[in-house]
DNA sequence: TCAACTTTCACGCTGCGTTAAAGTCG
DNA sequence: CCGACTTTAACGCAGCGTGAAAGTTG
């Protein structure tokens, strides 16, 4: 089922979200007012969806406030202008943006590897105990 | 500084909340009623710190909801209760308890695993657009 | 015309932040 | 008695869920 423009419902059901989240997203300028039909209704992009499940991983991965996530999207939308540009625009011009960008990738690179860091330091203690409590069944086991 | 009875203030310097927030997760059941001192000040022992932080823990790296962190919670304590009187009373009686446990902290476990791998895809896909980033500044610096 | 969607309000719920007013501690 | 902290109570805000009432789509 591959449209390139679709009902909110269907984007919905493709991003695991509600057209309430939908609508929401967009009144707060997280997402871009898309197109409408004749009679107002809202039509969607596959390119639209993209964006919908980037922001959903944000949130979801990273439990990121809507303000932090809507500053994080224009600094990419931002970076992917300036690359768009870099190769039309004369260079020493483009290169200090180049470079910020460099700087922002940086950090959230550093930012998710702490995460996934603490995530596999709470992980690893659970496996102690599962490892424990195994001890303790096979004990059980070994001595009716 | 180990004191092992302090005000609301200290716990919530040393967990990074605010008092507000440990008054009103204790409302919430997540935080037993703490000792009170004679005008009925709420005085905190380190465990219940303990418990403050693992909570913490679960809300900001997992971004769960307090309802789901206190059947969590719950479950751990029964948890702890059951490998206590594993050890007094018979054994046939304990295991089912211990194996119900197991289980629990395998899906936990799983949980963990998952989030972990998500986590490091999107890190993996900023490290590409960084790699490719500095291709480009550094085409630009060789041809000035 | 009819079912299934859509639209814009608008109120409700969670998870606290933020005063306000009064009491406690040292 | 005073300043810093505490108490409960209450309203406010974000991020939607959940209708209600009316229009659009096929």
């Amino acid at each position: 089922v591959e449209k390139n423009t679709m009902y909110i419902d269907e984007v919905a059901k493709r991003t695991g979200l509600t057209p309430r989240t939908l609508r929401f997203w967009e009144e707060k300028g997280l997402l871009p007012s898309p197109a409408r039909s004749e009679g107002g209704v809202r039509m969607y992009s596959d390119a639209d969806v993209g964006r919908v499940i980037r922001i959903r991983e944000l949130r979801d991965l990273l439990g990121l406030s809507l303000d932090v996530i809507k500053e994080i999207m224009q600094i990419e939308d931002e970076l992917a202008q300036v690359r768009l540009k870099a190769q039309q625009v004369g260079r020493e011009e483009s290169q200090p943006y180049l470079k910020r960008s460099a700087v922002i990738l940086e950090t959230q690179i550093n930012f998710l590897g702490d995460r996934i860091a603490r995530l596999q330091a709470l992980q690893s203690s659970y496996a102690e105990q599962l490892a424990s409590l195994r001890n303790s069944i096979a004990d059980l086991e070994r001595k009716p």
